[in-house]
This record gives C-alpha cells, sequence and structure tokens, in this order.
DNA sequence: AATATAGGCAAGCCACAGCTTGCATGTCAA
DNA sequence: TTGACATGCAAGCTGTGGCTTGCCTATATT
C-alpha cells in the first residue's frame, strides 16, 4: 500500500502510466522509445526497467513475457484507494 | 501539480491529512500531540511544521495565523486531479 | 516587566531514490 | 552456429528529501 504513493511520486513513472493508457502493451524497447519521443525523457533503458518494477510492485503495472520481449499492461485499480481514503470536495467528509 | 503527489508520498504527511480530515482546523502543537499519540509519529514540532509547509504548496493543506496559534484545514480538491488522470476500472480507459 | 507558550528560520546530517555503467543472459534470424 | 536483438543483474555515484539542532520572534499570561 506504500507502494502505490511511492510509484506516482516520480514524473517519470507517471509519464509511463501516461504512455500505457494511450497505448497498453507496450515492451520495454517501445516504451523507451515513445518516452523519448512524445514525453521528452532521455532516461535509459535500464532506468526505465527500474520504473516499471516499482509500478509493477505497485500493482499499476502488469507484466507478461514473451519469447525475448516483455510486455506491459496498465492497471488503475489500485488509485481507487486514494480516492477512498480522503474526501475530494470542499465540504470535507 | 508536481507538487501533490510529491506531498501524498510520504506517511507522516499521509497521517496528517487523516489526522485533519477526523479534527479540522488543528494547530500545530495540537496537530503533533494527536500524531504521537493516534498514529505513532515521534517526529518533532519542525518536522511537522514543515511537512504542513509542503502540504500547504500542494493546496492540500490551508493556513489561517491567529494570534499565536496557526490553525490548519484539510482541503482535497487538488486530489481529484489524480482520479481525472487515470482511469480506475480494469478495462482501461 | 518577566516568564511561558506557540511557532519560525537556517544550517547541517544521513539515508535512499534515481540514474548510469559494465557485463551477463536469453532469444531470434541468417 | 554465429551474430544481432531485447532484456536482466549488480555495483557505484550523486542529488535530495526528511529530520534534527540551535537559536530567534511574537503573542499571551501573571
Amino acid at each position: 500500500m506504500d507502494d502505490l504513493y511511492r510509484a506516482i511520486a516520480d514524473p517519470t513513472r507517471r509519464a509511463i502510466l501516461d504512455e500505457l493508457v494511450e497505448r497498453d502493451g507496450q515492451s520495454l524497447y517501445e516504451l523507451c522509445g515513445r518516452l523519448t519521443m512524445k514525453h521528452g525523457i532521455g532516461s535509459s533503458r535500464q532506468a526505465i526497467s527500474q520504473h516499471l518494477e516499482v509500478l509493477e510492485s505497485a500493482g499499476l503495472v502488469e507484466v507478461r513475457r514473451e519469447g525475448r520481449y516483455k510486455f506491459h499492461w496498465f492497471n488503475g485499480q489500485p488509485l481507487r484507494a486514494i480516492a477512498e481514503r480522503w474526501p475530494t470536495d470542499r465540504n470535507g467528509a
């Protein structure tokens, strides 16, 4: 549960989530390319891989290995915990 | 906008938000006491004060100075940005 | 006026997150 | 089978986030 908040605390990881929402099931290399082109992220492949591990341990990304590729899918269900924890209207609970 | 995710990344700050939701308008000293008693947080007053600054810059806490006291109120409105950014159901967008 | 209370400011310390680098592994094509 | 491709593993560096410490300011109490 603590991993969830840490996962979305990093801007690169948030961009990864954005990318996966826009196009689900990308491989690591595909993700690196799109993050560089469309999001201006110049991190190395290893950096992105480490980010994906964090996202996976938070349950926000699901992974499936297929041959020499590793595909990633977005899962927004853990984010519900945030919306359910605190009220979002101005009048409080 | 970046401050929001950083603000809720820390467990002490999340506890502060929990406390303010439960009892709004607490002063700094009151908050320190309750955090120690009910949440098992042994941080110093300065540490809590610094956390409150982060929460305030994220718009999650509003402050009003009154005499020698400083009162704090919870505001969950910025959290909506999270719910609106990514889908929370399993089928994606 | 003197003391106590509630809080502010600033410098310093330390663990860790994010990133890189180098090399190793496994998979597919020719 | 050889080489290119996609990824994994592990050690090291560095900035910074969270915390403490020490001292200062301001408001309230007696």
